[in-house]
DNA sequence: AATTATTGGTTGCATGCGCAACCAATGTGG
DNA sequence: CCACATTGGTTGCGCATGCAACCAATAATT
């Protein structure tokens, strides 16, 4: 089944294509939505634990959170102790974008699974995470 | 769960990375492995066609065709009826590409089933193949 | 036959991404 | 205390990609 990073593909850069349609009213693309979220989710983080958290290049991680940060969607503070971190927040302007990067998200989720039972959502979650987590297991961090 | 996306961000990024460390050495990279398996599976097919299988803009087909064409993988023919249609064909020094390309995908797919059970492959390879279809449906042909 | 629409392809532009080189702050081993 | 390594972050570069504007060839309409 040579097939499958097809798929993949279709889901990756379709996923993309609807991302940047719903976020386009707030000046944010695809490539922001993740790192808003965990920001939120995480306040405090750093950059270094973005790109862990998401499995990304530090380099994509710091342009993410450049942009983020023009838009005023999130402010950095630098760590008192340690002065090479700077500290992630969601500020208030932010804030009512993530209820907007989570309702997207679950519609992308639900659009992907039309027509799946309850049991095939469940396996499709499963194997989805470990198919990922293969993924990182063969690549690993650099 | 909504971390389905990240998932397929995963396994798409990392894939991305495991083609252009395998293609190296052909001076091609991820981004042509598709085109030229597809022209070798339907020698003739135009870039609208290939664009189509691959549910690919076709900005993006006519560049990976032309690098493939640089490189002296493939060659192209204008239609004689068709004076638009360009034809395409996979060259004698594209062809020992082929099966690099095909193995690549084959090591690649059994990396991320790595742990799988027989009945898992069937059912990841099955429901990846619905998720695929239904993100094509829900964004469509441009 | 002339005008208009469609089709196949090309190209400029912008975005997302990884890699590598770089820098400053901190840690570590003599 | 000083040289060296590590860590967190930034930036230049190149590639893959989508979109839109464009062009030429063909098809359709009037």
């Amino acid at each position: 089944m040579r097939e499958l990073s097809k798929y993949v593909s279709m889901m990756y850069r379709y996923g993309q294509i609807f991302y940047d349609e719903t976020l386009h009213p707030y000046e944010i693309g695809c490539g922001q939505q993740f790192f808003l979220l965990r920001i939120h989710e995480q306040p405090g983080i750093s950059q270094y634990g973005l790109a862990e958290k998401g499995y990304f290049d530090k380099g994509t991680t710091a342009r993410a959170v450049k942009k983020l940060e023009e838009l005023g969607y999130i402010t950095r503070k630098i760590d008192e102790q340690d002065h090479r971190i700077t500290r992630l927040y969601v500020t208030e302007k932010g804030e009512p974008i993530i209820s907007i990067i989570r309702t997207m998200l679950d519609d992308w989720h639900n659009a992907l699974m039309d027509g799946f039972s309850e049991e095939e959502k469940e396996m499709a979650n499963s194997l989805l995470k470990r198919l990922g987590e293969n993924a990182s297991k063969t690549i690993g961090r650099r």
